[in-house]
DNA sequence: CTATTATTGTATCATGATGATACATTAATA
DNA sequence: TATTAATGTATCATCATGATACAATAATAG
């Protein structure tokens, strides 16, 4: 699903120049924010990239630190401004800070053919990396582009291609964390609906830990944290048992 | 135990002016790294604290990151300054950034006794503090002094006390951390001794659990991990049956 | 109306990890 | 030689988990 926003470069070299303008007397410098944003859908794990202008490789969404904003308070804002969701679960998980960034210079390339840059701008600086991670839903994320911004797309976690920078390696990482939370602290139902049947909960626990579970021992297990509130069954029309539909009872759950 | 520089404000001084005026060529700006430095010595978990001048606050040793430098390099590299140590078990773990930092101001005012220093300088910016932590053996560890250090002091993580900015959170995460690595990377091994008993093995994990542990339990899981080696006894003049000796083999782990 | 099919919900059994407890072992001392 | 205090091991109950069997059921095909 790619959601084209078709920036020109007219519009993107606008963003740019205004952004560039602002940067160095808003932001802080040198330290950015980049974010996987997850989501499931259709019973896929995906993650939100996307693209500047035409460039061959996707990217984080991110964005950088006022400089009287908590850290926290920038990566929920710049969060909100990209994906104008409230009430977003987000969760810091990594630092990245190597010196030299895998393909920064064809960004910086990419940048020089859609403004007039000198050498050493803003953006061309060192930037270290605080990672977080968010679950969202989908269906309720209308992506508004930023200034290097011309395409989003929801990518199954499968197949995400190869990105910009130390991105493929964020999201490793960003998965990771995310295994271990969904199990310590049942993060997981922030990406499901606010009903959903046991088989759509062990789709999405099938996708974070990228194995195959049991159904009957998930089952069980699920039932035994008590946390889970079961609703009439939801008749699809299918020729078999119609499944429960459950829903998540956050009183009963430290999280 | 206390080890006391005893820097005069003179060579305090002189320090921080040597400093300054090499920081901004030579570090990024904006960003620092803490480390929480745990040793295991004489049955207790410690930290390593220091403290600039006569200041009423401890706080974390830390570090700078060079320009051209990896921020993991970097993390290494200050730990190894401090500490005289190669081979440094190293973890990041957090990263620390609001935008008013506990006492600041205390420090800024306490700089300005020992050096003549103008309003914003280098060190007066606001930082974003990359935190990592560190298992080393207290008793090859010779600290050095950095410029803002007079001295140094190994205390019991269960006595810290109230510290500069938000560095009794960061031991706190730290810990936690470390807890979580401890079960599933046994990291401890890097705390003990080349030989320990399961006696003082098990001290380790209570004093990082901060809890109570059942020893016939805690001997039957240790030695169901198949990573100790068992040595000689250890006569130690005790009224009592003597310990097994047992040494740690790092083949047999995936660490 | 009945048999079939696909899926769902539950029960059961074997296995392994863990908490709790008992007990045998032993190095030094009285 | 008995005592003491710590150590090493065994045992039992409990619980979590993997594997498997089986009953229940909503739609469909005959």
């Amino acid at each position: 699903m790619s959601l084209m926003k078709n920036l020109s470069d007219k519009e993107l070299e606008r963003g740019i120049k205004d952004f560039l303008e602002a940067a160095p007397k808003t932001y802080l410098p040198g330290v950015s924010i980049d974010t996987v944003i997850f989501s499931f859908h259709n019973n896929k794990l995906k993650v939100l990239l996307l693209r500047l202008g035409d460039m061959p490789y996707f990217s984080l969404p991110g964005g950088f630190i006022k400089k009287e904003e908590n850290l926290d308070d920038a990566a929920l804002r710049t969060l909100q401004e990209r994906t104008g969701l409230e009430n977003i679960y987000l969760e810091q998980f990594y630092t990245s800070g190597n010196a030299i960034r895998f393909n920064e210079n064809i960004v910086h390339e990419k940048l020089k053919t859609l403004v007039n840059l000198p050498d050493n701008n803003w953006l061309q600086q060192r930037f270290i990396s605080v990672c977080y991670y968010a679950l969202v839903d989908e269906t309720k994320v209308n992506p508004q582009p930023g200034p290097f911004t011309s395409e989003f797309q929801w990518v199954d976690i499968k197949k995400v291609p190869t990105l910009l920078y130390d991105h493929n390696l964020i999201i490793q990482k960003a998965l990771n964390r995310l295994a271990a939370d969904l199990d310590q602290k049942l993060v997981g139902f922030n990406l499901m609906n606010e009903t959903f049947t046991m088989g759509e909960l062990q789709k999405l626990y099938e996708a974070v830990y990228q194995k195959k579970l049991v159904r009957t021992n998930f089952q069980r297990k699920m039932l035994s944290l008590n946390v889970l509130e079961r609703l009439e069954k939801q008749y699809n029309g299918k020729a078999h048992k119609a499944p429960y539909l459950y829903r998540f009872m956050e009183a009963k759950c430290k999280c």
